[in-house]
DNA sequence: CATGAATGAGGGTTCATTCAT
DNA sequence: CATGAATGAACCCTCATTCAT
């Protein structure tokens, strides 16, 4: 009956049996998200997708919230993975070659599940409080904020954070719609084309 | 027997306590959907803070969807509004004014009610079919790429399409990441930083 | 999505209280039916009157027709048994002393639940194709058309089918208007001539 | 609101302009009830159907119940139309050309609507008492009833009531199942013999 | 810890009936 | 009298959550 909104996981999962059984939670609600949107997955689906009981659901997620809310965190991490890496690969590299790496890094990484990435961000109730389409996490801004700040003498003189929150929202956007919406309708070359755009697009910006 | 959801209004409400009633349900949809978000938005409750009963509620709108899609619809139409209105405007402007305008005017449609278009925007199953966040309705590109090819003299050659694209959904994403999640952060010098930084943006990747 | 009526139980209820739970719900459901009429018997209300919620009894039962159906068929069983043990007795008995022993049996079996079978008979909207009145199953025909060609030589020359149907069809109606129409009226002599003139119209008709 | 359930019609409809309305409302719910079925058929629609308001038909129709009443009123008059022609026709004719003509009127009284004479006597909830299938009224025991009496001579010595019954029971039954749930498989010589064998089982009877 | 039967509030929707126009 | 917008009780059904086993 009580309907509380917690949203943390009940326990760390230390042993290995539940560390499976969190996994395949997780994972289960994940696909039928993508199947079936928010509305429609229950928890006694998500349960029986993951081979577990509804019962053991509750033992290690206080509520479907708590759900949902870890699939957005096991998600967002491996976007995360993708862009620290480039980012990290990145910062020697002269300013348009990095930016066509993290154009490429940012599509790569919205077409790690692009069914998936879509639903979170279209129809999962934000949960927390601000959150930057949660997806994204604010770590996102302080590395090109790094990288910006450390190539600070290629670029004209500029607001660093404003300089950042343009070219990450701009790159965001366009490879999330090209992926999300577009997919299907896109070539190859279109795709290549629309790199070498964002590419332009960034690097002009910045000079 | 199947039951197809419906998203088309039942009757044209041409008379006047018509249009009255289905206006108010429009709007008390709209303000429930902002308070509540879609999951707890119930047709009875919508009815009731409309004013109306449940049975006139259904009088007007055949299903929960239909009541949202006209949602939907009506903030899409202010906002083309805004859109068109402001293209009009601009086609004899020199190039910079032009897109500093148009940045303008993406606020000023996102401000018409940022509340509704964040819920619009974020949690309402996409009904149709590609649907491009169904509020930026396939016109703005039409209307935009008009602007680009009458003007096409003024700038570097380049693909139309794409060009239009990369400009629209630029625009759109940091008009619409500002004002819908930032707007309480932003102070109006910040905002105007945002429109010359996004007018920089539009205009050194077009020449 | 269209949604088809189910109509069959939706666990097999091997377990015992699973067990106890689903016959709940069909007594219950028989009962409200007698008292109420198909149309004014809600699920809310069965679930209450069989002591369990609601939600048990979507556990069990796909829908409100399942349920009924479930009542049917339990009912029909209970006919089926009485009419097959009879004809079982009855093969070796001259056709006489066998006809009265049939039409006693279709009395007794429409005395098993005369109200329910009324309501069951009368208003539960057909839900299969032909049905026979679904509460006398085609079996009723063929072992009665059985027992005619095992004494073909006692009788007239004949279409087997269709003296089945004549047979069949009559002793039905008769046996089913006095019990459930006029029981009440009806002394026990009255009864005991009732089946001496159905026996005497079928074994004339016969010879 | 209220759903009080008055069955008799409101008014006696004696102007011409009513007349017509009662007699398309009357016939516009039979062809629903029909085609839909009982619960399925609406005031809403019914009004619709017949081309009036649903304000008019409880102009002349307090509930629904009413309205189903006088369908079955109406068809009911229809069927001991033709009862009580035969039976006129009849009263002078040799016993065995008495019965065949009968049964041959009972077929034809079961195919002036047999779809709807279907709906009637399976799903709609008996509105009034003892009601005799409500569409044979008591009247075609008395017509009958005076028949026999008549011919008493003909007849071997018997309880002329309870004769009556079994005879108008066995020949409803046997025409109403023959016509309403097998008429399509029927072709014309098999409901010849059926007439032939519904005769023989009548009059053997009888004799 | 796991199980899954049980719960029941609440959701979307229908429809007989009324009543202001 | 006719109209049809409005009403709202009631219906069927779902699903997050609990708890006895």
């Amino acid at each position: 009956m009580a309907r509380k909104p917690l949203t943390k996981p009940r326990k760390h999962a230390s042993q290995q049996r539940s560390r499976v059984t969190v996994d395949a939670l997780i994972e289960a609600t994940a696909r039928i998200l993508v199947k079936d949107g928010f509305d429609k997955a229950s928890t006694n689906r998500i349960a029986e997708k993951a081979g577990v009981s509804v019962g053991s659901l509750y033992q290690y997620f206080p509520s479907k919230e708590a759900l949902v809310a870890a699939v957005v965190k096991r998600h967002g991490e491996e976007l995360m993975q993708v862009v620290r890496e480039t980012l990290a690969e990145v910062t020697a590299l002269p300013m348009e070659q990095a930016v066509r790496r993290l154009v490429l890094a940012a599509i790569e990484a919205h077409r790690i599940d692009p069914e998936l990435h879509r639903v979170l961000a279209e129809q999962i109730p934000r949960t927390g409080g601000t959150e930057e389409s949660a997806l994204l996490g604010g770590e996102t801004y302080a590395l090109f904020r790094g990288y910006l700040d450390a190539h600070r003498d290629e670029f004209r003189p500029m607001d660093l954070g404003l300089a950042t929150f343009v070219c990450v929202t701009s790159i965001e956007a366009l490879t999330h719609t090209a992926v999300v919406h577009h997919a299907d309708r896109l070539s190859d070359e279109a795709f290549g084309a629309l790199v070498d755009e964002t590419t332009l697009l960034i690097v002009r910006y910045l000079q």
